[in-house]
DNA sequence: TATGAGCTTTCAGGTTATTGTCAGGATAAG
DNA sequence: CTTATCCTGACAATAACCTGAAAGCTCATA
C-alpha cells in the first residue's frame, strides 16, 4: 500500500515510518505542507497519515483543499491528546479516524488496515493457505472447517508470514516482528512459539530452513 | 421523505444534504437554533438530522423541548466522539438514532431508511442472535420472549458488536464507540459491562479472545 | 435545592490463560 | 562420531480477565 506520511519536528515520524515500511508499505515521509503538496500533486496514494502537530491548522486546510478538489484519499490524524477542537475540525474537513497520541504501533497499524479495508471495500479479508484459513480481521483461523484459537503471540508470529508469503524469516526478523524494538529475549523463544504454531495448525506448515530460519510452506 | 437538517458552521452538511436530496427526500437546511424552531413551527418533518456539534447543549434542550411538547418526530443525533455525554443525553431526551462520527453516508442513509420505515409503520427490522432478539429500532431485547432492558452503556456495548457479525473487537476499539476517542478511561470499565451483558444476555454469546477483545459467537 | 432512583465508573481480590525460560532429547551437517 | 542447531514438555511468574461491591454521577421530581 502506497502511504503519505505527513509530519514534523519530533521522532514519531521515523518510528512510524519503519513500522510501516516493515509491513511492507510504500511509505513517502515528508515534514511541510509545500512538500506535502508537491507530493499529491504528483501521485496516488491509498493512505495519508497526517499529524496535526503542524502549526498554524495548515494540516486541516491541506485536507479541506484535498477533500474540495474531490480527492477521497483516506486519511487518519494523529493529534495529541489536548487538540481537541483540531481533532474536530478533522473529522469535519473530511477525515477517516484519528488517533490520539501516545498511542500502540499496534494500534496504528490496525487502524491503517481498517481504513484500507474500507476502501478497498473487502471488509472481511480472509488468506488461505494449505488447508488453513485465516480472517485477518477477526483473528479467527480455521483449520478445515475446525476453529483454532490462537494466542496473542501465535497470532503475531503466523501474522509475520503472511505478510509476505513464502518468504523466508530469520529468528531475528521474528523477534522484531513479535516484540517491541529493543527488547531483548535470551532464550529460544521463537523456536517454542514456531514449535507451539505447528502444533495447532499442522505439523508440515511451516519450515525451516537450518541456519537460516522459517518460511511457510509454499502451496 | 421530509428532512429537516441542523448543522452549524461546517461542511459535513453540505455532503449530507446534497446527498438526502440525491436519494429523493425533501430537506431543509438550517444553521441555528432559531432557524430550526422556526421550521418546527410551520412544518411536518418526517425526520429530524440534529448535529450535536452545536455549542451549550442547545440541540438537546431543542430535542427535550420538542418531546415535552408531544411531538414524535424521528430524531438522529450526529455527534463526535468526543461528546459522549451528549449522546447518553440524546438518548435520554428521546432521539431515535445516533451516528458518531466519522461516519459513511452510506450507514446514514441506512440509518435514516431504518428510522423511515419505523415511523411508516413496516414492522422492525431486527437481529437474531442465538436465543436473542435485538430490535435495533426500539432497542428492546428479548430472550426466550423475555424482555431484557438494557442501560444506555449496555446497549451501546451491544451495538458495536451487531455492526458486522463476527467482528473481533478490541477493548480499546470498545472504548472508542462508548467514550470520547483517547478519553481517559483508566479502569476495567469494558470488561465491567461485558460482565453485566454476559449476565443479562447470556453467558455463552461473548466470547472472550485473550490479548485481543471480544467477539459475539458467530451461530 | 434537596432527594432518591438508577446508571456509571472505579476499586480490589480472585481466577485463569499466556508467557518466557530451561533442560533434555532429536535431528542434520560435516 | 561430533557438533551445532532445533524441537518440545514442563513450570513458575505474570499478565489478562472477571465480578461483587462501593463510590460517584445525573436527572427527574418535589
Amino acid at each position: 500500500m502506497r502511504l503519505l506520511l505527513l509530519e514534523d519536528a519530533n521522532d514519531l515520524g521515523e518510528v512510524i515510518h519503519d513500522q510501516m515500511i516493515d509491513e511492507g508499505h510504500a511509505v513517502d515521509w515528508v515534514e511541510t505542507i509545500a512538500q506535502a503538496k508537491a507530493a499529491l500533486a504528483g501521485t496516488e496514494y491509498d493512505l495519508i497519515l497526517l499529524d496535526l502537530m503542524l502549526p498554524d491548522g495548515h494540516g486541516i486546510d491541506l485536507l479541506k483543499t484535498l477533500r474540495h478538489d474531490g480527492d477521497d484519499t483516506a486519511v487518519i490524524i494523529l493529534t495529541a491528546r489536548d487538540q481537541i477542537s483540531d481533532r474536530i475540525q478533522g473529522l469535519n474537513a473530511g477525515a477517516d479516524d484519528y488517533l490520539v497520541k501516545p498511542f500502540d504501533l499496534s494500534e496504528l497499524s490496525a487502524r491503517v488496515a481498517a481504513v484500507a479495508r474500507r476502501y478497498a471495500g473487502n471488509p472481511n479479508p480472509t488468506i488461505k493457505l494449505a488447508d488453513l484459513t485465516v480472517d485477518l480481521n477477526t483473528h479467527q483461523v480455521t483449520r478445515a472447517g475446525a476453529d483454532i484459537q490462537l494466542t496473542a503471540r501465535e497470532w503475531a508470529l503466523l501474522e509475520a508470514f503472511l505478510h509476505r508469503p513464502g518468504l523466508l524469516l530469520s529468528k531475528s526478523q521474528l523477534e522484531d516482528h513479535l516484540y517491541a524494538f529493543g527488547a531483548e529475549i535470551e532464550s529460544n523463544t521463537i523456536e517454542v512459539y514456531i514449535s507451539r504454531l505447528r502444533k495447532k495448525l499442522g505439523k508440515d506448515l511451516i519450515e525451516t530452513v537450518r541456519g537460516f530460519g522459517y518460511r511457510i510452506k509454499q502451496t
